[in-house]
DNA sequence: CCTAATTTCAAGCAAGCGCTTGAAACACGT
DNA sequence: ACGTGTTTCAAGCGCTTGCTTGAAATTAGG
């Protein structure tokens, strides 16, 4: 029983989102079950969701959650366990050091904001993962979410060479937060975003309109912080 | 049956955390509830919350929900009931057109920051209305949460005059949530804030620190805004 | 085509959930 | 001291939850 625990290979996107897959049908209620999980998940939270929706969902019997990963628990920690990397991919482009920093930036925002012009599923993927950063559901224990964590790494690493540091400051994880928190209330508080200016991000047009404007907010963020640094 | 409905009188602070109220014996349980619903809901969420849970940690009985509130999603709703007047206070004086724009930008963080510094209760409290923006639990119905809201407004009615706008247009929206979001991942994201830097809000002082390092990074957007209008 | 391993299924269990009940305990004006 | 209205209580109801079971269906190898 539980056949299914040897890792997967080396992912750029969680796999059983594509809709293609899987090729074999081997799979197959594995993969529906992840799919119809991330929708629930997303829609009640973890203590909300209920298995046997998920179940009904996926089209499979409410004991092929138990089969194929152990609990209910078990199902929503291997939707963490994939490290949700085309969202990082998409703003690899800012750690080339030879790009102007506005431009950086850009790819920064871009990154962040991506998973809102992706597949819906996706979408909810990142959602999940901002919730555990605000609502940790206990279950996931060490395995933390690379939400916020993530794009905060990458920006420290772009910091720091501007301000000629080796490691980062207290400072300079706050300003790390000021230059994320930009783009962070997308992320964060859909609700609020929809009720105030939705058009900001409905179309591809206006989310990178709404990118490069971020970039200049985030590029007069560092030139403050270091005018501050300079008289003082 | 179902005492106490009339609305409880104008208030900054929602009374029924502080320790020494009530000054009668009347609403003690009725208190006592509220504040083991804090407790509770804050650390389990809506769902994953019991109402079991709450009474126990109330030392009263599972039918004092009913009696007091009518069920468990009256007791939350109650929660929200208070509009956090305390928080919304700390940062009136930013009103001000008086004041220089740095000083009521300070204010408008202080605002934001202050339920860090409060007593655990009304910290958790806030805390529950962050999440409400993240995951609505569906049982506030129309009676949204305020916890984005209200400083969105307030930086709006900042930003207007300081643009010669009547009213906001998409920009200025983007404008107040880059402003607001310079300090939103200390209310929305504590786990990542705790991981990365802790001490940037450990104390009074130096939470005030942060204050004021945000409000010169506000004024920097601000600045940079305007200098992108002007060359547009 | 048989055999053995894998995967799916209908049915149901124990536990916890929100909520209700009817009576006991209490407060208080007269 | 009494009677009335308010508040608390132990007990338990009906229901949903996550999870288990043993058997049936499916797949794959020789």
């Amino acid at each position: 029983m539980n056949a299914r625990s040897a890792p997967s290979p080396a992912e750029v996107f969680p796999d059983f989102l594509r809709d293609d897959s899987p090729a074999t049908t081997r799979d197959e209620t594995r993969c529906r079950l992840l799919r119809a999980a991330v929708d629930v998940f997303a829609h009640h939270g973890y203590h909300g969701a209920s298995t046997r929706e998920i179940c009904e969902l996926a089209g499979a019997n409410t004991a092929a959650i138990h089969y194929h990963f152990r609990d209910k628990a078990g199902l929503y920690r291997e939707l963490f366990r994939l490290p949700l990397e085309s969202m990082a991919d998409a703003s690899r482009p800012m750690t080339d050091p030879q790009l102007p920093l506005l431009e950086r930036l850009a790819h920064f925002y871009r990154g962040m904001l991506s998973v809102l012009s992706q597949d819906s599923r996706l979408r909810q993927l990142a959602l999940l993962h901002a919730r555990e950063e605000v609502e940790p559901s206990g279950v996931l224990g060490d395995c933390q979410t690379q939400a916020i964590r993530t794009h905060h790494d990458r920006m420290l690493h772009l910091l720091l060479p501007e301000f000629g540091l080796q490691a980062a400051d207290d400072t300079l994880h706050g300003l790390a937060f000021a230059v994320g928190g930009v783009a962070l209330v997308y992320l964060m508080a859909r609700p609020a975003v929809e009720a105030f200016a939705p058009s900001l991000t409905a179309t591809p047009e206006s989310r990178e309109t709404l990118v490069q404007r971020c970039a200049i907010y985030g590029q007069a963020l560092i030139h403050a912080e270091r005018e501050r640094r300079k008289s003082a």
